[in-house]
DNA sequence: TTGAAATGTGAAACTTCTTTTCATATAATA
DNA sequence: TATTATATGAAAAGAAGTTTCACATTTCAA
């Protein structure tokens, strides 16, 4: 029977021998081998990957040996069998190739994964140093502006409107009054029609969008509150808003429309989001259950 | 410009080199497997290293199925036997580094900053699982679909919505026809209109949403090929593609509604994007360009 | 419901892989 | 040269892993 106990024993049993690499126990070892041992010592230095794959049999006729003295040669390294061997080679295999190195460029050779990968990288790094970026009292300041508004509104244009689009979806789950339009002129008209008691969380990722500046100065002659996310704090919009908060992202050839931050806008905006839940729960909880629910009867099951 | 026989040289090339990450095979494959298998699955997600070491007897008696059931599951997973199974196991847990797989849950204790940081944890957790569970297959046959495409129209209500949109905006950049309303009756309409010769990206994080079934209803009868996006490859709507992408998250308390899918779903679009882009680069610079310069224009400075 | 048909499952037969035994060869020593 | 220690491979024995087969469960159409 295999109870719990039995299985941290191998573990550590295991652990044990990867303490000292597969290679540097064979070469320790490789004078005290017979002739015969040595060539399939040498083998597996040579080309640990590999061996790592091999079949006992595999390895004895690809070293002209019998299996017998493979067995008797993985004993002397001090493994019990012949699969724990080759599982530390592999391990220490992977150990010891070249690490994925710092991230380049994408190229047209590229193969259709590693763009993927390459991707999925950029983004990570954006959230990351967006996140870094992030601080207490910025939150603070937005969080208590959100909650105390009468309504929040989300303004958006071009690319930044899926953002702005997210962030009304996200807010409609809690019991904010929340707006956002796509349309220009109607979030002009919005803009036009708020006053101190609100917020407008504003996103554009340069900061130098003709028509987001118009929205930006009708919000600040209302007084509006101003929740800015961007990625330049230099820009007139980062200038007029009460809070900024930085998507951060690394430039890349192709992608100078700041695709990459508005992954880190949206996660600014979830963040938000958490926050204004979590500050406002015991308010909010009953709503979002309500929304989860409607959410369920266009399901078919459950 | 592309060519297929260029696509696949280029798409061999890099499955030989990025194989999917084990983990991410399992977890995208999880709720296709039955009750017992699941059961394989789960201790192998949880205990990558541990499992990796177990004989196969040891890991039948651990989760209470037999070998058979095992054996099956490992060819399920693609590999050629348990053994290759198990050296993948070991070979992608040591790649693992143990801060990456934590979880923490959001707590109501927490401070602004710190739910901030976990909100980003996620995000960034979310989108290192969706890229694991990719492969070179998959991507290519979507890109040739795309490319070959008379139309390329994006499909997605509710939440996904904001991705499908973000999808159309970044299409708008390549030189193909790209369609999207995101409007339910004008969906369907567009859904009806389309033919073999076109292409529809669906997106749904559960992907049983009464209306997205019935667009992909409409799209399957006409025959057009589906590129579908979605948290679960066990649903009515993977089902019925011609290429299923999961995005994939770990669900936390709070956010049921996939909301940490959203971005995974758009970084998955924004490959496609990237790869539409490389593939076929001659012939789409000039219109990136030309987009690039419409978007200048309103800006009030370059 | 009910009865195919499809799918999932474990026991056991079977295959393949690994270890041990044993007979023999080789080398070292007195 | 005889003796002893050591090394080696063939083959038997033993483990590990895979496949088959019969039975159980689920699905789905009538």
């Amino acid at each position: 029977m295999f109870t719990k106990g039995n299985l941290f024993k191998n573990c550590w049993k295991g652990a044990a021998i990867i303490a000292r690499s597969t290679i540097g126990k064979i070469r320790g070892t490789y004078d005290q081998l017979s002739r015969t041992e040595k060539k399939v010592a040498q083998l597996a230095l040579d080309n640990p990957a590999v061996v790592s794959e091999m079949t006992i049999k595999e390895l004895a006729s690809a070293t002209g040996v019998s299996t017998a003295t493979i067995s008797r040669f993985v004993k002397r390294m001090d493994y019990s069998n012949y699969r724990e061997f080759t599982m530390a080679l592999a391990h220490t295999a992977a150990e010891m190739t070249p690490q994925q190195n710092s991230f380049p460029e994408l190229a047209e050779g590229d193969s259709l994964a590693t763009i993927a990968n390459k991707t999925f990288r950029f983004s990570i790094n954006s959230l990351r140093a967006t996140n870094e970026a992030l601080n207490e009292d910025d939150l603070a300041r937005a969080v208590i502006k959100i909650i105390n508004a009468k309504t929040v509104a989300f303004f958006g244009l071009g690319g930044s409107a899926v953002a702005a689009l997210d962030g009304y979806h996200k807010f409609l789950r809690t019991p904010l009054n929340v707006t956002y339009h796509p349309d220009y002129d109607i979030q002009l008209m919005q803009a036009a029609r708020m006053t101190a008691q609100d917020c407008a969380i504003v996103i554009s990722h340069s900061g130098r969008n003709h028509e987001t500046l118009e929205i930006v100065r009708e919000l600040k002659r209302n007084g509006v509150a101003i929740i800015v996310i961007t990625s330049y704090s230099g820009s007139e919009l980062a200038q007029a808003a009460a809070v900024t908060f930085l998507s951060l992202t690394d430039e890349v050839k192709y992608r100078s429309e700041g695709m990459y931050s508005l992954i880190s806008q949206m996660t600014i905006l979830d963040s938000l989001f958490m926050m204004t839940v979590l500050r406002s729960s015991s308010r909010t909880k009953p709503v979002l259950t309500r929304v989860r629910d409607v959410i369920e009867q266009t399901r078919y099951d459950s």
